[in-house]
DNA sequence: TTGCAAATAAGAACGATTATCATTTGCATA
DNA sequence: TATGCAAATGATAATCGTTCTTATTTGCAA
């Protein structure tokens, strides 16, 4: 999928780190990763990276549009590829599972709220803390 | 509105600190409190307190159902009175103001897309992140 | 190849929050 | 009203996620 061409493109020299980070996000088993869970991920397959690394390189992709970054309970930051198009996010409270939706009457009645009250939206953070019910949880009630 | 009886009925003895805290919120200026408002309100208004104890109350105060925490952007948690009935926000980018909103469409839209993907929702946040276009706006466009 | 700006790794520094602990205080009881 | 003591406080250390600093390494254009 992305290749260091990507990079590039992006204004952003081809390295080692920088395309071992990339790699996981797209070829790894998890979608939404923390500078924490990428830094062990890449320890864990014997890449030799920097911590500071991990962080520079997330916030530079960021700003490349490489990825998107979200604030979820927790205090840490968690990113995920750049899919293109909006959505929002579930998150189960028993297993930490994330399920991704997007709701156009939502994001509709967003705008009409806002616009009412003068306001223009540049940007929104809806997250929905649930219980799942699918048959993997671990912790299913 | 709130009294020493508040406190009692909470569990919470009643300190000079949690007074203290607690009349912030209700005869203060400003609705949505970080801990580090509060800490420098109060020493501003001559009061002694701790910013640990400020910590402290804040959170036994939620867990107690007086305050509610919000986790904006920004990196410190925001708290506000428990009004009882939920609500959600918007948050000028410029001004830092914030607007409370709650839109039913909204709400129900939430519940029946969690419902569709197997989740039952104990709690949510949205926030919208926008430009104001209010007269005393300070950076009024 | 070489040169050099850009990127890295390690660790210090940072800001928000929590933990520790000796001292103080609210308040129930005598 | 005086006393006892668990609970609360305040100072400070510690923690956690993240950013900064700096000496060293690396990608890559000439
Ligand atoms: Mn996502
Ligand atoms: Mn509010
Ligand atoms: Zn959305
Ligand atoms: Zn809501």
């Amino acid at each position: 999928m992305h290749r260091p061409e990507h990079l590039k493109n992006a204004g952003l020299k081809s390295t080692l780190p920088r395309l071992k980070v990339l790699d996981l996000f797209e070829n790894g088993k998890e979608r939404h990763l923390s500078a924490e869970d990428v830094y062990k991920q890449l320890l864990g397959s014997g890449e030799d990276v920097g911590l500071a690394t991990v962080y520079r390189v997330l916030t530079q992709f960021e700003r490349a549009g490489l990825l998107v970054r979200h604030h979820f309970e927790g205090g840490k930051s968690v990113f995920e590829l750049n899919k293109g198009e909006h959505h929002d996010h579930i998150l189960c409270l028993q297993c930490g599972h994330v399920e991704e939706f997007h709701d156009k009457a939502i994001e509709a009645r967003q705008e009409k709220v806002a616009g009412e009250l003068g306001f223009a939206i540049r940007d929104h953070s809806l997250q929905l803390y649930a219980d799942c019910t699918r048959k993997k949880c671990p912790h299913k009630p």
